[in-house]
DNA sequence: TAACTAACAAAGAATAATTCTTATCTTATA
DNA sequence: TATAAGATAAGAATTATTCTTTGTTAGTTA
């Protein structure tokens, strides 16, 4: 995300908590701005260990409640996985997830033509719908190397664990 | 499910379970065959509560050995949710999921031409990938039921946004 | 059918992820 | 600038899940 994308996003993200009512701390704007800037859909624990270092004395206790609140308040997103820790995302354009099974990457990819397409129609009666994602799993191929060609021994990230 | 299919599905448990090398074993079984008759995607300890007087001895501990197995070997799923605790089910047909925000339901729905559509090109050289599953999210009619004629007023809007 | 061994149970400890409690601050507003 | 509502830090607590050990049970194979 670039510098005018970031700055725009955080102007809206104020805006927005001042619409709601939320305060706007230090904490919250820090940790939006962190999640604006990530790309690898961070945990909460990343989160709090890429913004100790700027925010000292932040504690995961408010990360996890500022990821909750603004959750809640529809301003980032909690991510489909079938991980016990929750991930998490900014709202920025439509998008489905790409997982690998391995390394737990977390890719971003669209598919516009799903977004447009028309639900089902059992799906109309039962209530009201805001969100429809599409998570592919797999292995990717640094995970699972291809063995056609070469296959240089694979890193063995089975537990990597998504850091800074 | 039907009897029937029921004991389709539960022989072909046996059978991927000795191919695989797991033990049939009385609580596999129970398990299995709980889960298989669940359409709800229990959680380990819903599933836990329903055999408990059937087989007495039961402990989680078996429960959530036997759902990772299980889930390992690709007898079972594991569903994609934002929620805390896992959610399983048997691998049956092709579908997806409804999830209500709300009372956390999860309903099955078939989407067929989802399953037959080509993936996005960018994701063809990612990797090898063995699932693609929609969830769609909202809030079911029980939980907040439609008004009808006007009325809005409800609808409280901090958590909507995600369009849908 | 015997014997080998994976799987199970019990009980408790351990871990990981997340939430609560309380006293102390901070932000937005009057 | 005072202040009330709301947010935070710190640590305790909770929840979901996994591990350890020991003794037992029960599938599977010879």
């Amino acid at each position: 995300m670039d510098q005018d994308k970031l700055q725009e996003h955080l102007s809206g993200f104020e805006a927005a908590c001042r619409k709601t009512g939320l305060k706007v701390t230090h904490q919250r704007l820090g940790i939006y701005r962190e999640l604006a800037v990530s790309t690898d859909h961070p945990s909460a624990e990343v989160l709090h260990r890429r913004l100790i270092h700027k925010i000292p004395m932040l504690s995961m206790d408010t990360v996890y409640r500022t990821l909750t609140t603004l959750s809640q308040h529809g301003l980032i997103h909690k991510v489909e996985t079938i991980e016990s820790q929750a991930r998490f995302e900014v709202i920025c354009k439509r998008h489905h997830h790409l997982i690998c099974r391995q390394c737990r990457e977390i890719i971003d990819f669209q598919w516009p033509s799903i977004d447009e397409a028309m639900l089902p129609d059992e799906l109309m009666h039962w209530g009201k719908i805001d969100s429809r994602n599409v998570v592919v799993y797999g292995i990717c191929n640094n995970c699972n190397p291809v063995k056609t060609i070469c296959n240089k021994e694979k890193s063995n990230d089975r537990d990597k664990k998504i850091d800074q």
